[in-house]
DNA sequence: GACCTGCTGCGGCTTG
């Protein structure tokens, strides 16, 4: 029975009362669209106890009713495990006092076998877990019974998953929890910073979509955004992104606080900065850490449970301490370098006063000139309100394979029933017939080309039409590969005597020789033997050496970013310097209006300049580093057509670079509609290595499928292994069977993901409609200069590229 | 004078 009046809430708020806390509206609205069985989004700032408002509402409803509900009742789904741990102790402890005679579990692959199978035996009344354990708690005989008596399933940090193929995975499980019981599930979002809210409630709940209610909380989180301004425009370098040389800067703030978490963007930084304050402020010895994704496991929870006790001041870290350190509140953020999007600097300043009321502080560090504009635009948009989109995936063949292959382990299904649930959710909504029949055929006999193959015919089908993986090997298999998270083979370091210290990548352990030192995890190293993809090493007395650097995703700004920077040039060029970091960059910007043009939003800035290597030209959409890198290929490409000429390019952020040896005048070129959307498709297929970057992407799509085996836990397979097999059965499927869905989704992913074709498209259009504002330079611009600088880095070492710059210097001063 | 570049995340087994 529902609740109806505010009597019934008095329980929650008497509990928040308990605490000292206070308890908001939205929270008070939340509890009663809850007890009215509603489903729906909630979204409030971090640390307004958004977590336990829901947290509550499920305990009211139980409380309700006085005898001990059987089976398990509500399952809370985090991203983290870290986080479900921490939700788990707090949840128990909450129902402890509220006097609840619940038990509350907690499975993650941390989980002990024992309990697992304890769970298996008696579940408890909510489960805290991630979207991954729910999948294989589907891959279970006894899933169906598992969830008999689900009442509500909560996501936390919803716009953690909503984007990924973890979300795809949420809804596929929660498809399936809505058609398994006939009664309604209580489904409920939890999520801080997202812009389309209304689309990620959609994609919650599918086709239930009518019965939402979103409850947005009309707090306003207090942020503090601090730019840590240079002396002058003309300390900060026009390049570069360490930012070391602000040390001084920081170390003040770092004695103000308790406890401060320092952002960097990525690892080797964290590696960097760390070193660096310790040489430099040695009194900081002991009390300063380091966390991020490339370190042991335990020594990151070490981390996170010292800056919590207050044995540390400061920890360097990458975006591994975004979230998880939700009920660990620190005094001090500071973000070092552009963070790219304004959601992540939002969650970021967040860590700071994470408690309802309190007011969030976080300084901005920028590390190249160009970064005060950015940091302008991050104020702003904090200011207003503005975050960014979570573009929800669509037709994700690989994931739904894997959930068929899932259920199939599990209690088996039928085909017409779990095709209404699939096509329930909003990634699967227009699967076709046609999609739906092949992916059946892949489960069951490995589709046209690998037919022949009887480890690929997984599934099989009984003789009352259920569909079920009966091979003992095939099920395990499967097990063994679930989730939709591929990550790339690394390297183990470890001590002699077996200790584990982190991992890095394989080609950076392989430049070195044994014997070579190297700096790690704040260590000085010396590598000893390299061997079964295991680096084995001692501690060294050198103080030299390299440190790893790691490949991945590299960071573009987004288009919420984009759109504001180009408005804030805009205004540059009309002489409007507004906020402090404007006004600061101000000299610079006029610098480049006297030796170019400052763009306006409806032109487009070309720059040539000729130097002894060539012809450069310069391109400045403003769009991230992304939709440059295609645009520069599709530039290239589009002038190597009508003549022979080869181009070198690059790009940052802000533009892009094709350069060619010949001596060459841009306007002639210009006629020929180089941003013309004829054959765009087809002119981008050619001009970037599409299949290239396609095998990738099939690389990790296959593995989610379920075609290539990663191998025993521990064990681990190298990278060259995993992209043989990868390539052999991407080949296979080229030659026999080039419809294959799986090979259309990895070239899709390459276009949409990759290169986000729909903003490539949009500026496209806006650039077709831009007015050219053409310079012929001898000197290098702020604006070109950095491009200039990463062109060149790619192919020389750091001492070469020191003479470089020198040279290139004296070239320009002629 | 300017330069060290690009994140995170989960899950599973064997068998003495």
């Amino acid at each position: 029975m529902a609740l109806k009046t505010q009597k019934d809430l008095s329980p929650a708020l008497n509990w928040f009362n308990s605490k000292g806390w206070q308890a908001f509206d939205f929270q008070q609205q939340c509890w009663s669209a809850y007890l009215h069985c509603k489903s729906g989004l909630l979204n409030a700032p971090t640390g307004s106890g958004k977590t336990y408002a829901i947290w509550l509402a499920c305990v009211l409803q139980a409380l309700q009713n006085p005898k001990k509900a059987k089976g398990l009742q509500v399952i809370w789904v985090t991203p983290l495990r870290a986080l479900a741990k921490d939700i788990h102790s707090a949840m128990s402890t909450c129902c402890r006092e509220m006097g609840l005679d619940w038990e509350i579990g907690l499975r993650t692959g941390d989980t002990s076998q024992k309990e697992r199978q304890a769970q298996t035996k008696n579940m408890p009344q909510a489960l805290v877990t991630t979207p991954e354990s729910i999948h294989v708690l589907l891959a279970q005989k006894n899933a169906p019974k598992t969830f008999a008596n689900l009442k509500a399933v909560i996501v936390d940090e919803w716009h953690e998953l909503v984007g990924s193929k973890r979300g795809v995975q949420m809804e596929l499980a929660l498809a399936y929890f809505r058609h398994l019981n006939p009664k309604p599930i209580q489904t409920w979002a939890v999520s801080a910073t997202i812009g389309n809210l209304e689309e990620a409630a959609k994609v919650l709940l599918g086709d239930q979509y009518e019965q939402c209610e979103i409850v947005k909380a009309k707090i306003d989180k207090k942020i503090e955004v601090e730019t840590i301004l240079p002396d002058s425009v003309d300390t900060l370098p026009w390049i570069g992104h360490l930012g070391l040389n602000m040390l001084p800067r920081i170390t003040p703030i770092l004695d103000e606080h308790t406890s401060t978490l320092l952002f960097t963007n990525v690892r080797s930084q964290t590696e960097i900065w760390y070193k660096t304050i310790i040489e430099k402020v040695p009194d900081l010895m002991g009390l300063v850490a380091m966390h991020h994704g490339s370190l042991d496991l335990q020594v990151r929870q070490w981390v996170e449970e010292a800056i919590h006790a207050g044995k540390l001041k400061c920890v360097v870290c990458t975006s591994s301490l975004d979230l998880g350190v939700d009920f660990r509140p620190v005094d001090m953020v500071i973000q070092v370098g552009g963070p790219k999007g304004v959601a992540r600097f939002f969650q970021r300043a967040g860590r700071s006063g994470h408690r309802p009321g309190a007011t969030s502080k976080i300084y901005f560090l920028p590390t190249h000139s160009l970064e005060l504009i950015e940091a302008a635009v991050l104020k702003e948009a904090i200011a207003t309100h503005q975050f960014e989109s979570r573009t929800p995936l669509l037709l994700c063949y690989d994931v739904l394979v894997q959930y068929l292959v899932t259920l199939a382990v599990g209690p088996g299904f039928y085909p017409d029933e779990v095709r209404a649930h699939v096509q329930s959710t909003n990634a699967y909504k227009d699967l076709t017939d046609q999609e739906w029949q092949w992916c059946l055929e892949f489960i069951s006999t490995g589709g046209n080309s690998l037919s022949a193959y009887d480890e690929f015919a997984k599934v099989e089908i009984m003789n009352d039409g259920l569909w079920k993986v009966n091979n003992r090997k095939t099920a395990m298999r499967h097990r063994l590969s679930m989730g939709t998270i591929v990550g790339d083979p690394v390297v183990k370091v470890k001590y002699t005597s077996g200790t584990y210290i982190g991992t890095v990548e394989e080609s950076f352990i392989a430049q070195l020789k044994e014997g070579d030192t190297f700096w790690f995890a704040g260590k000085n190293l010396a590598l000893v033997r390299f061997k079964d993809l295991t680096a084995q090493v001692r501690n060294s007395k050198k103080k030299t050496g390299p440190i790893p650097r790691w490949g991945g995703g590299k960071a573009s700004f987004t288009s919420l970013l984009s759109d504001q920077l180009r408005r804030k040039i805009h205004d540059a060029s009309i002489s409007k310097f507004e906020g402090v970091e404007m006004k600061t960059i101000a000299p610079l910007l006029e610098k480049q209006a006297r030796l170019s043009a400052l763009p306006k939003e409806n032109e487009l800035l070309i720059e040539q300049i000729k130097s002894d290597e060539g012809t450069h030209i310069y391109f400045y959409p403003f769009e991230g580093k992304y939709v440059h890198e295609v645009l520069a290929a599709l530039v290239a490409y589009r002038i190597s057509v009508s003549q022979p000429i080869s181009f070198s390019i690059a790009s940052n952020d802000y533009g892009f670079e094709v350069l060619t040896d010949l001596d060459i005048e841009i306007e002639d070129f210009l006629e020929l509609d180089l941003f013309s959307m004829e054959n765009l498709l087809d002119d981008i297929k050619a001009s970037i290595n599409n299949t290239e970057m396609a095998k990738r992407k099939f690389r990790d799509i296959a593995t989610i499928a379920g075609l290539i085996f990663q191998g025993y836990p521990g064990k681990g397979m190298t990278y060259k292994h995993l992209q043989a097999s990868s390539t052999m059965i991407y080949k296979v499927f080229e030659d026999y069977d080039p419809e294959n869905l799986l090979l259309k989704q990895a070239h899709e992913e390459v276009l949409s993901l990759q290169f986000e074709r729909s903003r490539l498209t949009e500026s496209l259009e806006r650039i077709n409609k831009q007015t050219i504002l053409l310079k012929k330079l001898s000197k290098p611009t702020p604006f070109c200069f950095p491009i200039m600088v990463d062109r060149l880095r790619e192919r020389f070492t750091t001492e070469m590229l020191s003479e470089r710059i020198e040279k290139m210097q004296l070239d320009f001063q002629t």
